[in-house]
RNA sequence: GGCCCUGUAGUUCAAUGGAUAGAACGGAAGUUUCCUAAACUUUAAAUAUAGGUUCGAUUCCUAUCGGGGCUACCA
C-alpha cells in the first residue's frame, strides 16, 4: 500500500538526515485534507521530528519532503504548510492500480482463508415473543461483523443459542393453556411467534390484574407475587416440564415450533443464517461440571447454604453466583458450560459475542471466571457490546406492548420503497416480481444502512412517527449510486479494457483514491468490529462518485483513454458499493 | 452508594492526539433542451462546564453537570 510505502521512505530519510532512528507510530501518513489536495495527496506531521531535526517546522518539512523525493519513485512533488508535508503521487500509479484491479469483482473482500476460526454468537432470542427492533440491530450487527471477518480472511461459524425454556417460557404456556381455547396459527391466522408472544403479554396482564386484586387486600407487593396462582402454575409448569413431564413437554414442543417458524421467516427477510443453531433445553445444564472444578482448584467457594460462588472483589467487582443452593444452574453457569463447548467444538481463535450492553458486567464475570480457570482461549472471548435502541419515551418493553415489532417495521419500509418508486416512475419496465424484489431490497437497505450506520455501542434514538429517511446519508441513496453506475455501463456495453496511463482530474484522483483504500477500510472495520465504519465510507464513495458524475461526462467524452478511464473508474466505483454493501447485508440493484 | 458506557449544528450521525470539526435531514436560495433530480450546487447553524497533560485535545486524565445501563439464588 502507497501509504506504507510513504512511512518507509519517510522513516528512511529521517535516519539519513538526522541519524536516528524514530518509532514508525511517529511518522503515521494520512490522506490529505481537501482544502490542501492541490499540494498533495498525502500527509505527513512533522511536528514529532522538530526535537530530532532542531530546525523549523517549515524546514524540517522541506528537507524531509526533498529526501523523500530522491528515494520514492511513486512521489511526484511535494508541498508544505506549517508543519505539513504534503506528497503528491504519480498518477502513473494510480493508473496502475485501477487498470490491475478494474475487473476484480471481488476487490476488496479475501478469499483464501487463515487462522483459526471465529465463532460469532448473535440474535440468541427468547422463545416466547416476537422479534423487535432491539433483535434487529443485533441481527444485523452480528451478520454484518460475520461477513466483515470473512471479507479480511477468517474463517467464520455464526452461532445462534436460542432461550426455549425457563420461567418465561412457560408463561405464555400457561396463559395459552388457560386461555388460549387451542389457537392456532392456522385457525387464527397469526404468524407463530405472534401467537405465542400475545399469550405471554396476556399472562403479564391477568397476573397484574390478580396483584392488584391481593394487594387491595393489603398484601405488599412481594407478599402479593408469592400468593399469585398465576405466578405459581407458572412455576409448577416449569417444575414439570424440568421432570420432563409428557404434556408439558408436548405443549412446549409444539408452541415453540410455531415459533420457529415465525422467527424463519424473520430471519429469512432480514437476510441473516446461522451455520449452527444451540438450544438452551440442551446446554442449561452444562457448565456444573466446571463449577466443580472450581471448587476443586479453590477459585470458587460455597456458602453455608450450599450455594456456590466467585469472590471478584480484587478484579474490582463483587462476589457473583454461579450455582443455585439448591443445585440448579443460573445463566452464568450454563455460558461457562457453552463457551467449553465452543471451545472444544471449534478450537476458536476468537469467541464473539453480540449482546447487548445490559449485560457487560455478565461477561466480565464470564471471561474472569474462565480465565481464572486457566483455559487459555479465555482471553480470546470477546463481547461484542451494543447500545440499545430507543424510543424517543425511551427503552422498548415487551410486556407492555411498547415495541417496535421487526416484521412490521420491515413492513413499511418496503410500503415507502413501493410508494416512493412508484412515484418516480422508472421501472415501468419491471415485471411485478421484479418490483417486488426492488421494493424489498430498498425498503431493507434503508432499515440496515439506518441501524448499521451507528458505531456498535453507541445507543440510538429510533422516531416511529419519523419514517427512515431514503435521501442523503441512506442506504437507498447508495443503491440509487449503484444503479445510475449500471445504466452507464449498460449503455457502454463493452468490456472495458483499460490500461492507461491518463492524467487524471481532481475528481477522477479523488475517487480513485478513495477506491484504493477500500481494502484498508475493510480491514479496520474487522478490527473495529464495526460495520459503521464500512456504511460511512460507502457513503462517502457515493457522493464522490455523483460529484463525478455531475461534473464529468463519461460516455460522451470524445477523448477515449479518458473516457475508458471514466468507465473503468465507474466500474471499480460499482464494485466497491455492491462488495461494500454486501458486507453490511445489504443488496443493490441494477436499475432502481 | 459502587461500577461501566455516553454528552458534537434544531435533529440523526462522522472525525488512529494533528491543518480551517465533516456529512445528512430539516431551514433559506439555486441547477433538468445534459450519461437516472432517490442527484448536484450555494448558504446559516455545534465540540455540556471547569481544570490538567501535550508543540497540538472533540479525542487522553481529573472534577462538576446531564442521559443510559449494571449492581437478582432473572435471563
Amino acid at each position: 500500500m502507497i501509504e506504507q510505502i510513504l512511512t518507509k521512505h519517510a522513516l528512511d530519510a529521517v535516519s539519513r538526515l538526522f541519524n536516528t532512528q524514530v518509532e514508525p507510530s511517529l511518522l503515521a501518513v494520512q490522506r490529505t485534507i481537501p482544502a490542501f489536495r492541490n499540494q498533495g495527496d498525502f500527509s505527513l506531521v512533522v511536528f514529532p521530528l522538530l526535537k530530532i531535526s532542531r530546525k523549523s517546522p517549515e524546514e524540517t518539512a522541506a528537507v524531509l519532503g526533498q529526501a523523500i523525493m530522491e528515494s520514492m519513485e511513486e512521489a511526484e512533488s511535494f508541498g508544505v504548510v506549517k508543519g505539513y508535508l504534503n506528497i503528491r503521487i504519480k498518477s502513473l500509479y494510480w493508473n496502475h492500480f485501477l487498470a490491475s484491479q478494474v475487473r476484480n469483482g471481488n476487490f476488496g473482500l479475501k478469499h483464501e482463508k487463515e487462522g483459526r476460526p471465529v465463532v460469532v454468537e448473535y440474535s440468541s432470542p427468547n422463545t416466547n415473543k416476537p422479534l423487535h427492533l432491539g433483535h434487529v440491530r443485533n441481527n444485523l450487527l452480528g451478520y454484518s461483523v460475520s461477513q466483515l471477518l470473512n471479507a479480511s480472511g477468517r474463517n467464520v461459524i455464526k452461532v445462534n443459542l436460542v432461550n426455549d425454556r425457563g420461567i418465561h417460557i412457560c408463561k405464555s404456556m400457561l396463559a395459552w393453556k388457560l386461555f388460549g381455547q387451542g389457537e392456532t396459527p392456522e385457525s387464527s391466522g397469526k404468524k407463530g411467534d405472534k401467537l405465542v408472544g400475545d399469550y405471554y403479554v396476556l399472562f403479564d396482564r391477568k397476573f397484574k390484574e390478580e396483584l392488584a386484586g391481593l394487594m387491595a387486600r393489603g398484601l405488599s407487593e412481594e407478599q402479593a407475587t408469592a400468593e399469585s396462582v398465576m405466578m405459581k402454575q407458572a412455576r409448577e409448569m416449569l417444575l414439570k416440564w424440568e421432570a420432563r413431564d409428557e404434556e408439558t413437554l408436548e405443549l412446549w414442543n409444539k408452541m415453540n415450533a410455531w415459533v420457529y417458524k415465525g422467527f424463519d421467516a424473520t430471519y429469512k427477510r432480514l437476510g441473516v443464517d446461522f451455520d449452527r443453531i444451540y438450544y438452551e433445553s440442551q446446554t442449561y445444564l452444562l457448565g456444573k461440571k466446571i463449577v466443580e472444578e472450581g471448587l476443586q482448584k479453590g477459585i470458587l467457594f460455597r456458602k453455608d447454604d450450599g450455594s456456590v460462588w466467585i469472590d471478584l472483589t480484587e478484579n474490582g467487582l463483587d462476589e457473583k453466583l454461579l450455582l443455585r443452593s439448591d443445585g440448579t444452574s443460573v445463566y452464568m453457569t450454563q455460558d461457562l458450560g457453552t463457551a467449553q463447548l465452543r471451545a472444544d467444538d471449534f478450537n476458536p481463535g476468537q469467541l464473539i459475542y453480540v449482546v447487548g450492553n445490559e449485560q457487560n458486567y455478565h461477561f466480565d464475570v464470564l471471561k474472569l471466571v474462565l480465565q481464572k480457570l486457566g483455559r487459555p482461549w479465555a482471553d480470546s472471548i470477546y463481547h461484542l457490546s451494543y447500545g440499545m435502541v430507543e424510543l424517543p419515551e425511551g427503552k422498548m418493553k415487551s410486556r407492555e406492548g411498547t415495541v417496535v415489532d421487526a416484521d412490521d417495521l420491515m413492513d413499511e419500509m418496503i410500503a415507502t420503497a413501493r410508494a416512493m418508486t412508484e412515484e418516480l416512475g422508472k421501472i415501468e419496465d419491471f415485471n411485478s416480481t421484479e418490483a417486488e424484489a426492488l421494493y424489498s431490497m430498498v425498503g431493507l437497505g434503508a432499515l440496515k444502512y439506518f441501524i448499521l450506520k451507528v458505531d456498535p455501542k453507541k445507543n440510538m434514538t429510533f422516531n416511529p412517527r419519523e419514517s427512515i429517511d431514503f435521501n442523503g446519508n441512506t442506504g437507498p441513496f447508495i443503491q440509487y449510486t449503484h444503479a445510475r453506475i449500471r445504466s452507464i455501463l449498460r449503455k457502454a456495453g463493452e468490456e472495458i479494457q483499460f490500461t492507461g496511463p491518463v492524467s487524471l482530474h481532481p475528481k477522477e484522483a479523488d475517487l480513485l483514491i478513495m477506491l484504493y483504500q477500500f481494502p484498508q477500510v475493510v480491514g479496520q472495520a474487522a478490527g473495529d468490529l464495526s460495520p459503521s465504519v464500512v456504511a460511512n465510507y460507502l457513503f462517502e464513495v457515493a457522493r464522490e462518485y455523483n460529484q463525478f458524475y455531475h461534473e464529468l461526462t463519461i460516455l460522451k467524452e470524445e477523448d477515449l483513454n479518458t473516457r475508458t478511464l471514466r468507465l473503468a473508474l465507474s466500474q471499480l466505483s460499482a464494485t466497491v458499493i455492491r462488495n461494500g454493501m454486501s458486507l453490511l447485508g445489504i443488496d443493490v440493484p441494477e436499475k432502481m
